[in-house]
RNA sequence: CGGGGCGUAGCUCAGCUUGGUAGAGCGCUCGGUUUGGGACCGAGAGGCCGCAGGUUCGAAUCCUGUCGCCCCGACCA
């Protein structure tokens, strides 16, 4: 048998650690607020932080439950520099596409570097540096590294830095088939981290983007101060309101419908002062009233493509919606996405503003054959033989009755419309609600284009050369730390979960009394023999309120009280999270915290 | 990048309107008392009042500029 292992339990009194009496005046939500008081982190720059010895034992436990199931999922660690040359990123474009948003730095001899943002580049140039055929594959590989982003504006404290610690994993293989498979592994392995780290999550599916992948779902832990929106249906479906993709009604017939027809419409610049001047003066013929969903409301949007160059175009959507710039910014990408200006107007004079539509008697005015050249992308809701009230180019008038497909063609549909709580599903589900989330991970089928762009191939079965195929699955590690934070504390501090506290267990020596800390020095000894992690606070000097008030600050769930209880043998055994002290004989605490696991 | 707020002791803040050369509480050091919910008494250490110009006999305070930070928005894992 081997001997016992000589542990030394960590003493407040020698911990370097400080905790704050008030809250830190640059702190507002609550996990950057508890985490800077009780001594975890300390702010370095804008979303730059240090960590403390208690930051980083929560780290770690959140890292190595990372780890086992990186490992159960079969992918082998590995680790990249942060510091990388810009050549791969110039192969895939993304010296430039990333535009501001990355740290950019020269050495003494002027050569580009970058602090990477993400790793997919070298990854894939050091598996095809090694790898040259299929019987290497499937691989999957990872790091837990750290993250720099140049955010315009970070905030939250961790939960949007500019230096954050990620895990990412790369797949690589050579059937779709097999990409799949490797997907699913890490896609079953997130489930299980957050499963053992106790974070609620929500998979939903995520807005491949650019990239041209072919799946890609993220992992949002459902949390006001997440700055994800996602939907959901009781049917089961869920998606980041990026991806979600509206249904188009059926096209109509329009053979019956009447002509379309310009009315007065003095004074109605918006979508509401449109629809009571609709009821005053022209009422619907059956009498149902106009509402906000009747009208076609067309906006002008400015795009700036990455060149720079500025176009306009405009998107017709039913007035009841405002457009969604996020859903806007990826239907245009990657060109970036702004409400057109006054300039944008004064340079197109054919666009009156508060009456912009589509039609007039004389011949279209949007879209690529209208006299303006201006692009015109509608709403899906705008489909063939649905009419509608829309500008008729024209101060103070409107047209009533405008038909899609007989009056008027779109160069194209467009998904730019807020997604409203009641929409439906479409995957016919149900209606979704909408909630906030926060991103905690993300798995995504990269596809060819990294492997194309950087000239991964394998010889396949047949001695053909295949393009590889490839996964990327992120999870950020130190945003999770604080999304644990933010979900687990009450007003008097934090409140770990068993799984990455930084300590298994707090003793508190109440009192000064001499029996009192030794019978505290000989339970922490032997919670250390039964391989306890032990903070112990020994402060000779320290008043009980003091102690109790830094326990439920640092928020170690047990904390165990060694106090004017011991002449009779008892010691407390108090949970941090419901508060309740329970007397137990100092002879069964061990066992009876052994239990608690 | 747009809007708002703030830079004074390690931390949280007062003082600025009405200029006169720096304060409180907490924390820290020393001595004493106290001891199960953030104790008390006494004595201390600690600040170019963000920075630079200007006005003035005199500026934390007024003026100009500048830098930084925080919050909301845009953007973003």
């Amino acid at each position: 048998m081997p001997g016992k292992v000589a542990r030394v339990p960590t003493r407040l009194s020698q911990l370097f650690v400080r905790t704050l009496r008030e809250d830190p005046a640059d702190a507002e939500v609550a996990s950057h607020r508890l985490l800077v008081r009780a001594g975890y982190i300390r702010r370095q720059a804008p979303g730059v932080f240090a960590w403390l010895p208690l930051g980083l034992k929560v780290r770690r436990k959140i890292e190595a439950i990372i780890r086992e199931e990186m490992a159960n999922a079969g992918a082998q660690e590995v680790h990249f520099p942060a510091l990388l040359p810009r050549e791969p990123y110039e192969v895939t474009n993304r010296w430039t596409d990333y535009g501001d948003g990355i740290f950019r730095l020269k050495d003494r001899k002027g050569a580009d570097y970058l602090l990477a943002p993400t790793h997919e580049e070298v990854f894939t140039l050091l598996v095809k540096d090694l790898y040259s055929s299929y019987k290497d594959l499937p691989l999957s590989i990872y790091q837990i590294q750290d993250k720099y982003r140049d955010e315009a504006r970070p905030r939250a404290g961790l939960l949007r830095g500019r230096e954050f610690t990620m895990k990412d994993a790369y797949s690589f293989d050579y059937t779709d088939a097999g990409l799949d498979e490797s997907y699913q592994r890490q896609r079953d392995a997130y489930e299980r981290i957050f499963a053992r780290l106790g974070l609620d999550y929500v998979i939903v599916e995520a807005d491949a983007g650019a990239m041209g992948g072919s799946r890609s779902e993220e992992f949002l832990h459902p949390t006001p101060v997440g700055e994800d929106t996602f939907v959901r249906s009781n049917g089961g479906y869920a998606a980041n309101v990026e991806a979600f993709r509206t249904i188009a009604p059926e096209s109509r017939s329009y053979e019956k419908l009447t002509p379309a027809e310009v009315l007065d419409t003095p004074n109605t610049p918006t979508i509401q002062t449109l629809v009571d001047v609709a009821n005053e003066k022209h009422p619907r013929p059956d009498g149902r009233a106009w509402t906000a969903a009747d009208t076609l409301k067309n906006i002008v949007l400015a795009l700036t493509a990455l060149d720079g160059t500025r176009e306009l175009v405009v998107v017709g959507l039913p007035g009841d919606r405002d457009v969604d710039l996020k859903r806007a910014e990826v239907a245009f990408a990657p060109a970036e996405v702004e409400a057109a200006t006054e300039a944008d107007f004064q340079k197109h004079p054919g666009l009156v503003k508060g009456y912009i539509g589509p039609w007039t008697a004389a011949g279209p005015v949007l879209g690529i054959r209208s006299e303006t050249g201006i692009r015109f992308l509608l709403d899906p809701r705008v489909s063939d033989g649905s009419g509608w009230i829309t500008g008729a180019n024209e101060h103070g008038k409107h047209v009533f009755g405008l038909v899609a497909g007989r009056d008027f063609e779109a160069d194209g549909v467009v998904e730019v419309a807020e997604v409203l709580a009641g929409d439906p599903a479409p995957d016919g589900s149900g209606p979704v609600e909408l909630a906030r989330g926060m991103e905690i991970g993300h798995v995504f089928q990269l596809g060819r284009k990294y492997a194309e762009a950087l000239g991964l191939k394998v010889l396949d079965e047949n001695g053909k050369l295949v393009t590889v195929t490839m996964g990327s699955y992120g999870i950020g590690v130190t945003r999770i730390l604080a999304v644990i934070a933010e979900a687990n504390n009450d007003s008097r501090g934090l409140i770990w979960p068993r799984n990455v506290s930084p300590f298994d267990v707090h003793v508190v020596a109440a009192t000064k009394e001499p029996e009192v800390h030794a019978a505290a020095e000989k339970l922490v000894a032997e919670f250390e023999d039964a391989r306890f992690d032990v903070l112990f606070d020994d402060r000779p000097k320290v008043s009980p309120g003091v102690k109790f008030g830094d326990a439920e600050l640092i928020g170690v769930p047990v904390i165990v009280i060694v106090g004017k209880g011991i002449a009779e043998g008892r010691v407390e055994l108090w949970d941090r999270r419901t508060g309740v002290k329970t007397p137990v004989g100092i002879g069964e605490v061990v066992d009876a915290v052994a239990a608690l696991a």
